[in-house]
DNA sequence: TCCATATGAGACATCAATGTCTCATATGGA
DNA sequence: TCCATATGAGACATTGATGTCTCATATGGA
């Protein structure tokens, strides 16, 4: 492994447990001298960007993996169920490896980065609309809550397995259950829940 | 409006909109000197803390206020909705407000902090527990769980506010029916969950 | 062996944030 | 008015992170 990609695992390591670590720390965590971590990376920032864009390089190859084009030119019920059930294990992961790269404020400082962030949302609010069209999610909620939607519920995944609440074998089935399923034992639309006065309709 | 809580909203606001602002940059926008800043809090920790201690204080009068202890005392299913739905709402604007005490790190970091917190959250289980066994969400997953879920579409709330992709007047119910419901239309039943041949609409 | 390149160690300067200090001023009550 | 208190402005030192520099060393190929 090259010292350059040395650095930067350590350093997705290093700022994932602690996002405001020190370029020190990172060098030390890398076993490389600073002056050497300077030498591939000018500046913090250059590192961080390169960061961010193995981030996205990641969920990139994740949309690709789960066939999401091919679901969304397919169109069909089955393709797109099968995207999201390819899709989400894989973003777990993803989630756990860049973790810091779900909440931390970079991606939306560069440009470059925000604009592939962006682009990649609007691929993936593709696939929620052709899920809608599908029949296979409600198609009366707006397509882009499923994206915020399913990120909150990575975030709560990472937490979770931090905190040890949830197994790891489980918890990708876990979130797109609770996704797309809920965690109540009433049905959406039947209007079957006791107490709510205008009923499940929105 | 004392100088003091001059000084704790303004470092709310400034803090929520970036969580790496200086202190130079909350008193300015407090309005006061930064030796005033200095005074009341002799260091950042001091003022860190004491804002997630309101944080936390504004949690507690959120579920006091949503009736969590009657609910649980209940142990109803009608009490533990109505419990929920009068949480969720209250949870989305302590959300927005105190948003960034959602991800940053400093109330795992003071010892204080971090026990209040789980107290909270402990209590907040207790719930879940209870509207387990209400029959109002499912029991065969971990009620920790519901927590970390909760918490995470709270997290997508913010965010989708922030893009402006849903409206303000909807989100609270977005959230709870997204957590009870799920997104897709297929039943929930205990039969197999990973692919649904039918697939269709209701 | 010889040499180009990469590295490690560390010195050094810079910068922003932080924390402490002093002093002049304003405010409000006795 | 007189005084205690709070404040604003700003000087000052400290600290940690950052970025640049030099020099000795190691490594690997020609």
């Amino acid at each position: 492994m090259s010292t350059r990609e040395q650095v930067l695992d350590a350093a997705l390591r290093t700022l994932n447990a602690d996002p405001t670590a020190s370029l020190a720390t990172i060098a030390e965590a890398a076993g490389v001298g600073r002056a050497t971590l300077h030498r591939h990376f000018p500046g913090r920032d250059d590192l961080v960007r390169e960061l961010g864009d193995r981030s996205l390089d990641r969920w990139e190859q994740t949309q690709d993996a789960s066939g999401m084009a091919d679901a969304i030119a397919d169109g069909g019920a089955e393709a797109v169920t099968a995207c999201l059930h390819s899709m989400f294990p894989r973003l777990v992961v993803d989630a756990e490896d860049h973790g810091f790269a779900l909440t931390d404020s970079f991606l939306v400082c560069d440009p470059e980065l925000a604009a592939r962030t962006a682009a990649l949302e609007e691929r993936e609010v593709g696939l929620w609309r052709t899920a809608q069209a599908a029949g296979v999610v409600r198609p009366e909620l707006p397509a882009r809550w499923y994206l915020h939607a399913g990120y909150g519920l990575l975030v709560a995944a990472r937490d979770a397995l931090r905190a040890g609440d949830v197994a790891r074998r489980d918890v990708a089935d876990l979130v797109l259950d609770t996704l797309l399923h809920g965690i109540g034992t009433s049905t959406p639309t039947t209007t079957s829940t006791t107490t709510t006065p205008e009923g499940g309709a929105r």
